[in-house]
DNA sequence: CTGTATCCTCGTTGATACTG
DNA sequence: CAGTATCAACGAGGATACAG
């Protein structure tokens, strides 16, 4: 059975897929681009908004305020702002959070250990295609 | 130091970043939307083509393929073409792919386990959200 | 400082049709 | 059966400007 209809064979919205799996509507945000490296910062314990600006390199401060409010929303980071001038925002790992934190990081320490493994097996392939582009 | 210029000042492509975190270059594949689903699948053992995509439901073929190509290239997924008409391709795990697929697998199965936890995080921050649109 | 709003580009995806 | 090619649509993401 398709994912992209329901019994009845009308249309779904394409990111309705996810209801088929509802772990990935938790893991596509946990393990999202900016996500992950969020989490692994805050691992390190609490932050400022520009401090994380500065910490996790390359983001643009729409997609770090967009990533923190869905983490925030989930349940993985608390968010505490001080009522100062100027204002002031300090981000947490909640103890999900923390637990979220935990499971991508070992992954990526996993994705980190296979990476020669895996760049080894790019230039493989890219060669084996090279030499036989028909076969 | 933004990861959008390097030390020159010259601009890089966008998807450089990933040049800071060379992990993320093995997890986007596997942690991808079917990415996922179709290491978990051959976890279950050997399929063909058609196969995956019945048990992955809502998959185009060109995803499917694209998908597969990428595992395969990364040296995750074996691909053996019989020479038969009509043609038969059988897809399965490398060692490798056995332990990626394992890996992501341990993550979803955790991400299940949060997803009542999560939920119900949104719900609550959406409910307050509702009450205090402005504070 | 900590965001929000807008515009705009670019990549990814899906549908469709076609090939070996 | 197992793909490839092409096209169109959509949405994520970045740049910029502005607000509280």
């Amino acid at each position: 059975m398709s994912v992209s209809e329901d019994a009845g064979g009308r249309p779904r919205p394409p990111d309705v897929y996810a209801a088929d799996c509802p772990s990935r509507l938790v893991l596509e945000h946990v393990t999202s681009r900016w996500g992950v490296l969020v989490l692994a910062e805050l691992l390190d314990g609490t932050h400022r908004f520009s401090e994380l600006r500065r910490a996790v390199g390359g983001v643009s401060e729409k997609m770090l305020a967009q990533t923190l409010q869905t983490l925030e929303r989930d349940g993985f980071v608390h968010r505490e702002a001080h009522p100062v001038i100027p204002p002031r925002v300090d981000y947490s790992l909640t103890p999900v959070g923390e637990e979220a934190a935990r499971q991508v990081w070992a992954l990526a320490r996993w994705a980190e250990d296979r990476v020669p493994t895996v760049f080894a097996a790019r230039e493989a392939y890219d060669r084996e295609k090279a030499a036989r582009p028909r076969v």
